[in-house]
DNA sequence: TGCATATATGAGTATATGCTCATATATTAC
DNA sequence: GTAATATATGAGCATATACTCATATATGCA
């Protein structure tokens, strides 16, 4: 996929860069992240305090697997880290920028 | 599904409230619109300048029907609208908002 | 070591998604 | 009216996704 460089150009302005393959598949990759009902209420929960696998579900009407499943998934993604203590993975948010993309959209939903 | 009561108290301080199933839902499909390529790609060019239905396929390298599909996704989200001029429909983005999640998504993901 | 608790994982399944092809519709010009 | 151009739409298909069940793994403790 050719790259088009920018012709420093003031009518040309900011416009008509095209996306590199790499960010395009970041880009996608972080809101397919947010892009299902279960993980935007994980990350969301996550966002406001640390939790067990356990207390997600529990808070959440989950089952184990499903939460488990889906923090693999944010995990891939650096979305949460975790920490352990004894058995208990405690679970937390580990992208800032990601979780003020998200609580934006809260915000921009919630109030229109 | 219940919501509950956010209890005003510096120690639960913003913690806690739980998300609606109507902002859940709002705010998932927005994400779902911004997590494919093709997507993302003819949001980008329209958050640039408008296009015809047709300026958007040669550009991007698609065909016609992907991105006549593509764009009725995106008007059904009123995330893109278009005028009419003769046979040819120029679209153009339809919220600012959403434009600005997927340019600091863009950003963020270009310089990391 | 053996048991209990917490979490992770693999397989199976149902559904959703995105693309392509063929065709329908709409507008303009003749 | 017909032809040409631009766009929309439906069907079919391949793949991706998310959930559930069963089971594996890991840690702590008696």
């Amino acid at each position: 996929m050719e790259r088009t460089e920018l012709i420093s150009d003031a009518a040309t302005s900011l416009a008509c860069e095209n996306l590199d393959e790499e960010t395009l598949f970041m880009v996608s990759q972080t809101f397919k992240a947010l892009s299902d009902a279960t993980r935007i209420r994980i990350l969301y929960l996550l966002s406001q305090k640390e939790c067990s696998v356990n207390e997600i579900a529990d808070e959440l009407s989950l089952l184990q697997s499903t939460v488990s499943h889906q923090l693999r998934f944010l995990k891939n993604l650096r979305l949460v880290k975790f920490r352990r203590a004894g058995t208990t993975l405690y679970y937390s948010h580990d992208d800032e920028h990601v979780v003020h993309l998200l609580t934006q959209a809260i915000h921009h939903a919630s109030h229109d």
